[in-house]
DNA sequence: CGATTGACGTACG
DNA sequence: TCGTACGCCAATC
């Protein structure tokens, strides 16, 4: 305890709670999450915020968030440039050129779920 | 402590 | 319609 503080309530924390959220075959983007949190012009922080998500726990499902276009950005953040892609496609969602088919369909939306 | 970067998004030309 | 510029805010150099 001491001057812990509590992470539970950081920016970065909100957005790995909502990344896990996101179902199994399904993807976000960093704006949905972020516009989620009321912070949709801070985009950048999403993104930035899953630059620790390797160090959370329990694992968070990064791979499942893209950017606006479905475009797998953060690919070389896996360890491997295909390690996203294949990540995606196990849970059935096809891929292309780093790029999510059908992710129009396959976008999953917080505030679909989460809002009210 | 100031400048640059970054897994984005929106605005403007 | 496509390309470029800018803003956000935190972390890093």
């Amino acid at each position: 305890m001491t001057k812990e503080k509590n992470k539970l309530d950081s920016f970065f924390e909100q957005v790995y709670a909502v990344a896990r959220l996101v179902p199994k075959g399904r993807v976000t983007s960093y704006g949905a999450i972020a516009k989620y949190l009321g912070t949709a012009r801070s985009s950048r922080m999403v993104g930035w915020a899953m630059n620790g998500a390797h160090h959370v726990k329990p694992k968070v499902p990064a791979h499942r968030v893209v950017n606006r276009v479905g475009m797998l950005t953060g690919k070389h953040h896996f360890g491997t440039p295909t390690r996203m892609k294949e990540l995606l496609e196990k849970e059935g969602v096809k891929v292309k050129s780093d790029q999510v088919k059908d992710f129009k369909k396959l976008f999953w939306d917080p505030m679909e779920e989460l809002k009210i």
